[in-house]
This record gives C-alpha cells, structure tokens and sequence, in this order.
DNA sequence: TACCAAAATGATTTTAGTTCATTTAAACTG
DNA sequence: CAGTTTAAATGAACTAAAATCATTTTGGTA
C-alpha cells in the first residue's frame, strides 16, 4: 500500500476538477447562469458531459464551487495586498483599492455570487471568510488606538462593501474606468474626516476677474447651443 | 365602432396581464428564477401555459415585468413618503426609512432584481427612475443652499443605496429586525454631522470660491437638461 | 344570427439537465 | 507480469420544463 500511487491519482483528479471550473467559470461569465449548457462546460473541460456530474452533484452546485473558489482566491490576494506594517487608515485604503479593482476586473463572476442559493448556508461560507478581512483590519485598529473604541465595525461594512459594490455597477453601467476618488471619498465618509471640500493645493480664491471670464465663457458655451 | 368596448376589452387584458404579474411575482418570491415554472405560474393566475407567452415572450422576460413593476411601484411610494415641505436631510432620512423598510419587506424581489440580465439595458429602466428620486432631494439641497455645491451627488447615492441594501442583506442573513441606528448612522456619516457644517442659509456672504463652485454647477445642471 | 378577428388553449415539440448501464483505465496482488 | 478488483469516465437514454403552434373559443360588429 503504497502512498504514491494515492498521491498521482488524487492530483489528477483534482486537475481535472480545477479544469471543470475553469471551463465553468468561462462558460457561466460569458454566458450567464442559465445560458450556460452543461455541454458546452463539458466540452471546454474536454471530459464527457457525465464527468461533469461526478465532481457536481448539479448545476447549481458546479456554480458554487466556481464562486466559492473565486472567494477564496479574493481573501488571499486581499491578505497578499495589505502591508502588516501599516495603520488601519492605510490598510483600509490598500483593501478598498483591491477590492474593487478585483471587482471590476471579474465583474460577471461576482455577479454570479447572487445566483448561488442565498437561502443555503454553506454557499456563501467564502464571502463571509472574505469580508472578515476587514473586521480583523478595523479590530486590529481599534485595538491599536487608532480608531475610537465605540466604532460600529459591523455597520461600517455594510458601508464599506456596500458602496464600494455599488459604485463598481455604476461604472460597469456606465463604462467608466476606476476612479480613485470613489476610495478616497469612501475612506474620508468613514474615518471622519471632513467631507471632500478639501481643495487641490494651488486653486486659490478665484478674484473677480476669473468670474467675470468664467460667467463670459459659460454665455458662449450657451451661445454654442443654438436656438431654444 | 364604439370606443367602449375597446376600452372594456383592454381593461380586461390589463387585468388579465396584472394577474400573470401577481401570480409571477408570488411564485418567484416563494421559489426563486429556476424554481418557478410556468405551468404553476399560469395555474396561480388561471390562465392556459400559452397563455402567458401571448403577454411575455419568454420566462425571462416575465421576471423582467415582475421585477419592473416593482420598482415602478416603490418609486411612486417613495414620491408618497417624502414630505415637499422638508428640508433635504429630513427627506433622505424619510427615503432610507422607507427604502430600508421596502427591500426588507419584498427582499426576494429585490434579490430577483440581479437575476434580470444586467447586460440588457431596457431590463433596469425602473430602477434608475427609482434612484433619481435621491438625486432630486440632492439636487434641491444643493440649490436651496442646505447642502454644499460641490456635494459629489453621484458617489454619495451609491454610499446610500449600496449601504442600504447590504445592510438588508446582514439583517435577513442573521434574522434581524429593522434597526434604526442604521439609517441615522448612514445619515449623519453622509452629511457630515460630527463635523458642523450646517450654515444657516443666506447668513454668510458667500465667498468667490462659492459663487465659482455655484456656477459650475449651474452649467452642469444646464447640460444635463439635454433637449435643446 | 352570421361573421370576423383577437384571444386563449393545451397537446406537441424542443431543449437542456440529469441518470445509469457500460466501457475504460488505474491500482493492487500473488 | 497476468489476473483481479476497484475507481473513473463515458455518452446514449431519460426526464422535466420551456416554448411553439394548429385549433378552438370568445367578444364585438353588421
């Protein structure tokens, strides 16, 4: 009873389960939940359609496991992408650039994530390990003194991810590009700083004069306009 | 030819489509988008299955209408809840209530929401009417001076629906109530209230910073009228 | 009442998820 | 290495449900 042979035959076959997601988790971002065929999943994967159902017990379940692996390889890059050293303001920054960055990157996949039954537990057991990452920054924060002691670390996420998911479907909509004052903006709401009414240093008052030629252009920018 | 019986006879199709509608959105609530099948749907509402294909064109299309209607029916009780005579912080105060309170109430629908293709455009329609609603108390504020000019409207209504709504998501997960430190805490987060910058209008002579900020915002609003 | 067009029906077709009897490959044994 | 056993893979067959369409029913009109 030898242990290699064990070994080759457990990495094979969890290369070929690896191969059925990735084939899944192509299928399933292209062509969303139910457009995607179990037989064009099979096909990408190179196994027969049967196969599929060896490592899945249904088509619901394969969707879980891509999404519960896209999860996890979130919380590791997340840990990958915050420095232990720095302080929870700057560690929430690091979190919140990541995060939707990786969310707009692989939007169709999150977007999936709602697909996955809300209803069952397990499903979104990798969300909920992913988000902790937060609470163990802002705890760690709290802990160090550099947060007041009575911050609602709870509601904050709620904030935290909720805004930041939000504004990444809005850009989606929209087809705009990461806009690095959505991070900025959300930190300043969070931290308690003042709003962003802070100015770039070099815009002085404006005098008189820049208003008079600002109010000359806006007459010719509705000049420019034609006919009301 | 007699413009009664066209009516009557519409009027019966109208209520004919709404009652697909109400049984649609029972079915889909209670089992979910793959859950449903359009033979208990077409049961519910008394109908032959072809039937419901005279009025959808397939069943994604029918969660579209359900999902369609109820955002056209949340912005008219939104328009409802909101006092004309507050001022802007009292009106979004009584618009998170009242979305907070709606999306827990009709969370399935609002979780079906994200199973209409977010790719087809037209499917989203009544939920960016919905969201304008904010963005006309923002922009009365804005005008009537109780808010600052450069209040970066856009990025603040995805802080407040995107908060909302995963505060929603937490409280349906662990069976929670409605809290309504929630929507003070989003409130006074938004509004910056821990750092008073509430002016009482027409008090201060305005500086020519904000007489520049004023116009600008004016061109901005000029523009977005569109339709010259 | 007879006629027509619109609306409704439900049996039939089509499509795609799931199963399972069979085949193929791998692992173990003497 | 041959023989045996066990695990893995296959794809044709099965099944459920979405979608279609030839037929029937209904409601309005002359």
């Amino acid at each position: 009873m030898s242990a290699t042979p064990r070994n080759t035959s457990r990495e094979r076959i969890e290369a070929r389960e690896a191969s059925i997601l990735d084939a899944a988790e192509g299928i399933f971002s292209r062509s969303g939940f139910d457009g995607a065929k179990i037989s064009d999943i099979a096909r990408a994967a190179s196994v027969a359609e049967g196969t599929v159902y060896l490592y899945y017990k249904n088509k619901r379940d394969l969707l879980a496991g891509v999404v519960g692996r896209f999860w996890s390889q979130l919380t590791q890059g997340a840990e990958d992408a915050i420095d232990p050293q720095a302080d929870a303001a700057q560690q929430l920054e690091q979190l919140a650039r990541y995060h939707l960055q990786s969310i707009l990157d692989q939007f169709e996949v999150v977007s999936l994530t709602y697909r996955a039954r809300p209803q069952q537990e397990q499903d979104l057991d990798q969300v909920r390990e992913y988000v902790r990452v937060f609470d163990r920054i802002m705890q760690r924060g709290v802990d160090r003194g550099e947060l007041p002691t009575d911050t609602p670390i709870g509601q904050l996420r709620d904030v935290f991810f909720g805004t930041l998911e939000f504004s990444a479907r809005t850009l989606k909509l929209r087809d705009q590009a990461y806009d690095h004052s959505i991070v900025t903006n959300l930190l300043s709401l969070m931290l308690g700083q003042s709003h962003p009414r802070s100015r770039p240093p070099g815009t002085n008052n404006p005098s008189n004069r820049d208003l008079m030629q600002r109010l000359e252009s806006i007459q010719e920018h509705l000049d420019k306009r034609g006919a009301w």
